[in-house]
DNA sequence: CTAACTGTTATAGTAATTATATAACAGTTA
DNA sequence: TAACTGTTATATAATTACTATAACAGTTAG
């Protein structure tokens, strides 16, 4: 598992916190697995423990790990229709806003469709 | 011109700054038009004169408005090409972090499509 | 010129968010 | 008991957003 933080406007915790849904649902941490422990974490990427924490109680809070003391946090079974709908809402929320611009400028639905079709094609290139 | 701001995560300034720009682009507030005095819309927004000045101050660095002390802020001439550009850099943006979810989550892009020109005819409708 | 508008700037304070160090406390397990 | 886990308290610092107050400065109509 690899995580990567930078320090550029997003919050670390967010950053640990993205970095470790997006590896649940690639598969690389499995139901079940042991997550690092925010000590060890904490001194692989050089920032305070209670940041770590901060990661970790609100993925707790999501539904995606359970944090017992003593023992560690370990990834929950995932319900992936569950996460997908999140994820579902927040691309509507994206494309809302695209579709607002869109109509204050008098962007045309195609013009936004073959956008779409030309960034998909990219990044399936990648 | 229509401002109403609400208390709800965004910050004042850009939410005086976003009607200003909105009410130019759709042509409520022509070239050359004096803009409310900072002192005046700090009072009907009941918010405070420098919150007012700041959304100001970004205007003017984007190059919406111009101003001038004693004398007031004003429209500046838009080229419209280039709030496009702007904006169109924006859609990008948008677009890529539903590009990326989709990805993540092995959503087609039909679907993406789908959901953009159903989106689209809902907000018309209005 | 003065009054009444404009914007500008300085000072100072509040509040929330993010992040930190340190240290003590508590559960687990070999 | 030692060596891991997570938890909690305390205190500090930086940044962002927002505020009030007040003084300063340019513009313009009377």
């Amino acid at each position: 598992m690899n995580i990567i933080i930078s320090n550029q406007g997003i919050p670390f915790y967010e950053q640990v916190k993205n970095s470790l849904i997006e590896a649940i649902i690639k598969g690389e941490l499995q139901e079940g697995e042991l997550l690092p422990s925010i000590r060890n974490l904490a001194k692989d990427l050089r920032i305070s423990v209670l940041t770590i924490k901060k990661a970790y109680d609100e993925l707790e809070k999501d539904g995606y790990i359970t944090t017992k003391q003593g023992k560690g946090s370990f990834v929950s079974p995932q319900n992936i229709e569950l996460i997908k709908e999140v994820k579902q809402k927040e691309i509507e929320e994206h494309l809302n806003k695209v579709i607002e611009i869109s109509h204050l400028y008098n962007i045309k639905e195609e013009e936004i469709i073959n956008l779409i079709k030309y960034l998909y094609r990219s990044e399936n290139n990648e």
